[in-house]
DNA sequence: CTGAAAGCGCTTACAG
DNA sequence: CTGAAAGCGCTTACAG
């Protein structure tokens, strides 16, 4: 491989002047020492070693993209689509910019400590990890971070992107409710986090015209496939009573049309279902599902661009930024 | 940060020593010596810098995943699932053997070529690469690489990763020639590649028992969703008669069950389907699509154990591996 | 405007 | 069995 050494030599100048223009010190350097020398980096394909920029003050330009495991529905978690989506639009991104991506797996949290200690990466987009996780990792490392889908049981003390989730979950309430589904029921595997929100924007939504939404009418189902579908069944009568199901995941809302289906109920004459994600399957099955769509791509663009400025040493205005979300109308709500 | 040199002097001994119980260089160091080391540097979760590893001797130990572009059905590349369970065991894999993942936009090959430089990764593997792209990166780069599932026009001059396309295809045209379909279709985007070696598979077993299974029967349809759609309603009456449809993807059999269901055309009754790659959505859709299975973990695995050995200076016994294939019988075709 | 020199944190032949 | 020293390829105060 071709060093600054080399260049130098081959201009007839000194690594400082070679440096200096590579890195754009470029206002105590002539015109003409600046053309020779950028002629020759370019006609050689110059590139610096990194091992040596680390060693020598600049930094890594590494920004960590930390896997948490979230092994919901049994997947790994880049074998989400939306995670996926995430990553690789980070990973555009972070290019462009000038840096580079590594992926660091989350499950153990002294893992990432090793991985960005040792490669001084300067900065970690973090998806997956609940708070606590957040906690025992920011205790360790002192990086800048950017949770992705990150609640916290109070107030946010850390930067975060998140879905609106609230705002989501109004849109279905509201939704349901005028095409006259106000028994509908919100149906997750959670009562926390995600979940929670989502939830809380159906019950306000439902309860718009001064009408009371119970807490009955969250139904939390096991995260384990089996046991959700023996739920379901057990479940059925009331479901078939309330004629409208808000999923909180486009997953979960096309496994029970399914189960619907194999039971011979149909949707959504019998009974409305919803999403939430907009998954790129959403609008594969039959009926197309209706779902709240998020802009993932949009959400990788403001986590970058947040975690950046936290690198160039600047505060977030604030720390839970939200990626704005929208209904999308399709065909399992009986209209 | 904590130095070599920190540690050193906790222990009273030299930089030399450390380095050598570090790595292993253990044969010249008293056992009383190594233990002190090691309690030390254990206790201060010492990790050493990489930027000074890489400049001395070592290697990098990065391995550059490369994402090439892959911009089928109007993905990004990682939002494929199968690309991201592919990257994501890749990633996990990796780390578990002490090395690390940077990710690579595959695009632009002089990227790829600086960006492998800078750092000096020890390897690579590549996705969504063609023949030529291949060629034309190893051209200026000379590092180990490993393709995910590359095709050459003629004999396999890289090592490469694949399905055993023409295995597969010869199950799917087994098993439909089996239920009576002898003049099924076979359905795919290009005439090359791995659509080529599946419609290879699936002719050959049309012809087991004497038959000639005209080339006629490999339907070759457009790329863009739009005009793919006008297409299969241009062949509508040519598919009701052939009574089975084979398709080189999941991707392509669902879209095509979702434009049958559309016309109000039952399936398997009215005609049966198959895919190909058993996407975690191929048991989503209804009726549960008919596929071709492939081990994605066990790629990954072997694609990762392959580029290994290259590192250590091995050579491989074959150039192309494939990954083995089987069918999966669901609803989508008539029994 | 240009360059000699120190320094970043490691490893490794080599001497003892 | 242990350590002093050179060297990896860069950057950056500093001197001229």
């Amino acid at each position: 491989m071709i060093r600054l050494q080399d260049i130098a030599e081959m201009a007839g100048v000194s690594r400082t002047t070679v440096s200096n223009v590579i890195n754009g010190n470029t206002k105590r350097v002539s015109q003409e020492t600046i053309d020779k020398i950028t002629a020759i980096l370019k006609e050689q394909n110059y590139v610096p070693h990194m091992g040596s920029v680390m060693l020598s003050g600049h930094g890594s330009r590494i920004i960590g993209v930390v896997l948490g495991f979230h092994y919901a529905h049994g997947m790994q978690s880049l074998q989400d689509p939306f995670v996926g989506e995430l990553v690789g639009t980070i990973q555009m991104e972070t290019e462009e910019k000038g840096y580079y991506v590594m992926l660091i797996g989350g499950e153990n949290i002294q893992n990432v400590v090793d991985i960005a200690s040792k490669w001084n990466v300067e900065g970690l987009i973090i998806l997956g990890y609940n708070e606590e996780q957040y906690r025992r990792l920011s205790r360790k490392l002192n990086k800048k971070m950017i949770m992705i889908d990150t609640y916290p049981e109070g107030a946010y003390t850390f930067p975060n992107v998140g879905v609106d989730d609230y705002s989501g979950g109004y849109q279905i309430g509201e939704y349901l409710y005028s095409r006259g589904y106000e028994k509908a029921l919100f149906v997750a595997e959670t009562d926390k986090d995600t979940d929670y929100y989502r939830w809380m924007g159906f019950k306000q939504a439902m309860e718009k015209r001064g009408k009371f939404c119970s807490r009955s009418r969250y139904i939390v189902v096991p995260g384990e496939k089996h046991l959700r579908l023996r739920k379901y069944g057990e479940l059925l009568p009331r479901f078939l009573e309330a004629r409208a199901l808000a999923f909180s995941s486009d997953y979960d809302a096309i496994e029970a049309m399914n189960f619907f289906f194999d039971k011979g109920i149909r949707i959504p004459d019998q009974i409305s279902i919803t999403g939430y994600d907009d998954s790129i399957y959403a609008s594969m099955v039959r009926p197309k599902l209706t779902t709240v769509h998020q802009d993932v791509r949009q959400k990788a663009h403001v986590a970058l661009k947040c975690l950046m400025k936290l690198i160039q040493g600047e505060r977030l205005e604030e720390l839970n930024i939200k990626s704005p979300v929208y209904l999308v109308k399709r065909d399992s709500v009986r209209e």
